[in-house]
RNA sequence: GCCUUAGUGGCUCAGCCCGGCAGAGCGACGGUUUCGUAAACCGUUGGUCGGGGGUUCAAAUCCCCCCUAAGGCUCCA
């Protein structure tokens, strides 16, 4: 619960209008109540009150009647006022609790209550002296300390967002100020559609859109589904999404454990919020994250791997010999976003972060530490084909020292990239980046993103040895190929804009959960197309037959909806040709003739080095129960 | 979280405005057909109309509360 605390000379309110459908039944409609030399509690209950009400109103009470005290106030007047909190309790549980506040009180000072749920005018005398405005949160446990100073803080930050500056960087060097606020400044640049579409999206220029057409496809492609029975935003994942997932996983695990030579780790899910530096963490990401209480502990969910492993890296010793260090971890992670903005796969509150943390000595080394992954996220985007958009977000002093820095990476990547130069440090980090991938109705999600940040070694004691045996803070990289969810999504996307122009919709190759259908003209071939899907799995594809009494007609339109990129139909021909000569319909490219080995090529050349799992799904497709 | 819209067999949807026996296609199952590049034919099965409450002789349909989703707002260390 929160409450305003006012002492006051007095408060007079009226009862004008019911403000919902059931309000307090009242007598006093209209009628003026006045109240003088007290003190004024406006009271907000929250969701979170419900679960203990009892406990939260002995509390409120107490906390009131505390500060009656120390004001010398005799008389007290509950207000119930919604506007202290954006997490509000059902009508019925804050008029209860109210209730109980009141009845806490009655006897210990003189206590008045204002009607709950009608539209009231009110006029208050506040008298003013330092103890006279105060605003508490009232928990199940203790009632906590105010809270004025973080407000302040948080006000400053927002007005520091305000006022930063926007440009286009190109690959050779030109910069082009841009206002968000006039869309002249930047509609007319002679950059890629998608990164103009990030700049309306970041100046708020809304058109009418849609669901974004993942949100329709995962579910028909039996990928990927949402799960009523657990929280907004977790979902299940059915074998074809599964695999996708893995096979995204596996490609992350490639570039930061086998490429990047990063440690591999795992850190728990569950952190204790009574560890100062994980309730420092915890308090940057305010009122976001999972909350549980366990054995009259309290405990937190982890939004990223950051809270395990600072705390791991605290406790390493590390010599300057030895940096950068880099350690990887595939951390599942909760963020509990509004309910609103949980959107299909681009939203999660549950949500799989592959966090590659790079350790760097001094700023020197952390330069080229990001230049390396910039390199290398560079092409992992690259080979996904997608549309995507480069922004930078980097503080004013850095940008200004660095600049041609930012152009030599803009070289890497090819193309011109929006950048947010912020007038003074904002966060942790003075330099980030992000690959924005477009969806299909306009809207941006990041997906990569590497952050330079010189603060967070410092405040949770993550140093090494120098040259000359003195400890110092290091540099971090803090980075992730975005979320495997948000690749899901981004990928689906793009096929939905393909199809939008006219080409079959497809997934890369080696993300799709069949490859190859082998689609035998009658029963009489099942054997012969078994034996050729086993020689294409033995090749390290994931191929399955459409062994159903179907006619060829329907099982080809299966294939097609199913989205599969190569499919095989075999009978009589196929059987007897001699040397064998397959027929491969190729999504998107029409019916050609090919051997085995020209099959295996064509394979080997779209899956290229990227991971290729087995199958998830049994090899006919007659066993195959439908998931979605 | 707020506002708006939606939720009807496993899936896609009609019925709701104006209350009167819960419908179709696909899928699944059974049978006939053994088929050459986007849907063979016949039959059967399958519903707590998102959940709860209310109004009514009677509710998928009207009213209230809740859950879930999408759009917009806000948010996105």
């Amino acid at each position: 619960m929160r409450l305003l605390l006012i002492h006051a000379d007095y408060i007079e309110f009226t009862a004008l209008e019911p403000a919902m459908p059931n309000p307090e039944q009242i007598e006093g409609k209209g009628k003026k109540e006045r109240v003088e030399e007290c003190l004024v509690a406006f009271s907000t209950v929250e969701k979170s009150d419900e679960d203990s009400p009892e406990e939260i109103a002995k509390n409120a009470a107490a906390t009131i009647l505390e500060h009656a005290a120390s004001v010398k106030a005799g008389k007290v007047v509950i207000y119930p006022y919604a506007h202290l909190s954006s997490s509000l309790s059902r009508p019925d549980s804050a008029m209860e609790i109210l209730k109980e506040t009141e009845e806490t009180l009655r006897g210990k000072v003189e206590v008045f209550r204002a009607p709950f749920g009608w539209y009231k005018s009110f006029e208050i005398k506040c008298k003013g002296h330092p103890l006279s405005e105060l605003s508490r949160t009232v928990t199940a446990g203790k009632a906590c300390a105010a809270e004025e100073g973080e407000r302040a803080a948080e006000e400053t930050a927002i007005e520091a967002a305000q006022r930063s500056e926007f440009l286009v960087l190109t690959p050779e060097g030109e910069e082009f100020r841009i206002d968000l606020a006039s869309p002249e400044t930047f509609l007319n640049l002679k950059v890629e559609p998608p990164l103009i579409q990030l700049i309306k999206n970041e100046a708020g220029m809304k058109e009418d859109r849609g669901a974004p057409a993942h949100v329709r496809l995962m579910k028909k492609l039996e990928l990927v589904d949402y799960e009523p029975a657990s929280d907004i935003g977790h979902f299940r994942f059915y074998p074809k999404g599964t695999l996708i997932k893995d096979s995204l996983e596996e490609l992350a695990y490639d570039i930061a454990v086998r490429d990047l030579r990063a440690f591999k780790i795992e850190t728990p899910f569950l952190y204790r919020l009574d560890e100062p530096d994980i309730a420092d963490q915890a308090e940057k990401f305010r009122e976001k994250d999972y909350r549980l209480r366990v054995d009259k502990k309290e405990f937190c969910l982890r939004f990223a791997g950051d809270f395990g492993l600072f705390r791991m890296m605290k406790g390493v010793t590390m010599s300057y010999r030895q940096l950068p260090i880099r350690v990887y971890e595939l951390s599942p992670s909760f963020r509990l976003e509004q309910s609103g903005e949980c959107v299909g796969l681009k939203r999660l509150r549950n949500f799989t972060m592959p966090d590659l943390h790079c350790f760097c000595a001094d700023l020197e080394q952390g330069r080229n530490e990001y230049t390396e992954l910039f390199r290398k996220y560079t092409r992992l985007t690259q080979s996904m084909e997608i549309d995507y958009a480069v922004a930078f977000r980097v503080v004013k002093y850095f940008y200004e020292e660095h600049r041609d820095w930012f152009v030599s990476l803009l070289k890497i990547v090819g193309k011109p990239a929006l950048i947010e130069v912020l007038p003074e440090m904002k966060h942790y980090w003075v330099l980030k980046h992000e690959y924005q991938a477009i969806d299909s109705v306009g809207g941006n999600t990041q997906l990569v993103t590497v952050q330079l940040d010189i603060e967070d070694a410092a405040r949770y004691g993550i140093e090494y040895t120098d040259e000359s045996g003195k400890r110092r803070g290091c540099i971090i990289l803090h980075s992730s190929l975005g979320s495997i969810e948000r690749w899901m999504g981004a990928i689906l996307e793009q096929a939905a804009k393909d199809q939008a122009k006219g080409k079959p919709p497809m997934l890369p190759v080696w993300l799709s959960p069949i490859q190859v259908r082998v689609i035998p003209v009658s029963s009489a071939y099942v054997g012969f197309a078994k034996d050729l899907a086993e020689r294409i799995a033995a090749e390290g594809f994931r191929a399955d037959v459409d062994d159903r009494e179907e006619s060829v007609s329907k099982k080809i339109r299966q294939a097609e909806v199913d989205w599969i990129p190569f499919v095989l139909v075999v009978g009589e021909k196929e059987a007897s040709s001699q040397p064998q000569s397959l027929s491969v319909r190729v999504r998107g490219e029409g019916v050609k003739c090919a051997d085995f080995a020209g099959l295996v090529a064509m394979l080997r050349e779209r899956v290229g080095d990227r991971p290729c799992l087995p199958s998830y799904l049994p090899m006919m497709l007659s066993m195959k129960p439908r998931f979605a």
